[in-house]
DNA sequence: TATTGTTATACTCTATAACTATA
DNA sequence: TATAGTTATAGAGTATAACAATA
């Protein structure tokens, strides 16, 4: 029974896995999906709300929501902005840095696991395609 | 600037991408991703419930409630199942089919576009890394 | 008893519109 | 006036638990 599917629908479906991986790891911590890559997102550094709206396309309405419902959880923090008094920018609490890193180390781990095997070749081509994907859907 | 990514980091970016493309052709056509996934979905042919909270991983509970808001756009119907008084089978109606197919093309239209230039060696590479991937997800 | 699907309930996620405070 | 963020509101998505009807 070897079904073949086409490019696109690769594509697809390779989406839903890590989608599913990414919503499996983060409900096995208690978060929802997008709390946890709201974490992710922080490890970096604190970000202002306005610059998170544009990064998880969401309305800044929404991510007052979310990020009420994080800082619940003690995994962020709403901290003030010294050179613009109606700004703040929102950081990762111990916890959520604890949090956002176990979160993405596992995620990471999980993905690579499926892709065991796989040649650097392989994995550099798709770092390419992907790369070129990415930007190109930016860019408009 | 180049900024050099990581194969898992690429993975989680494309299902960004995929997720996103999929979201803005719905969202045109007034649906969310659910509805218009489920539409696409039932393409192929109508599903009971059961099944179809198995291949979307959804409860059974909150599938329910997709289905009623959908069937109230007038896209599915609920169509008995003779050998089993107890199911029911989730079918297209003629502006389901309508809309399903649309949207499937729409976003493999788009995403086409954005792997526009990609060899054929390149795409069945990815199909086959994908097609990997996906069986092992689901595998355990 | 097991299975199919629904109901009740409680959160979470999201957008739109209107708002406050600061720039 | 424009920008940063919040509030109010409404609808959609989701899970858990309890349930009805049928197998």
């Amino acid at each position: 029974m070897t079904t073949t599917i086409g490019f696109t629908e690769a594509l697809v479906r390779l989406a839903h896995v890590v989608d599913q991986v990414f919503g499996e790891v983060s409900r096995e911590r208690g978060l929802t999906s997008q709390q946890a890559q709201l974490l992710c997102l922080l490890i970096e550094e604190p970000v202002g709300m306005t610059r998170l709206s544009r990064l998880l396309h969401l309305e800044k309405s929404s991510l007052t929501g979310l990020v009420d419902r994080v800082e619940r959880r003690g995994l962020v923090a709403r901290v003030r902005d010294d050179t613009d008094r109606r700004a703040c920018r929102i950081a990762l609490t111990d916890e959520g840095v604890r949090q956002g890193n176990e979160t993405h180390n596992e995620v990471t781990s999980r993905l690579e696991q499926l892709a065991e095997g796989l040649s650097t070749a392989d994995r550099k081509l798709m770092i390419g395609v992907v790369t070129e994907m990415s930007a190109r859907h930016q860019a408009p």
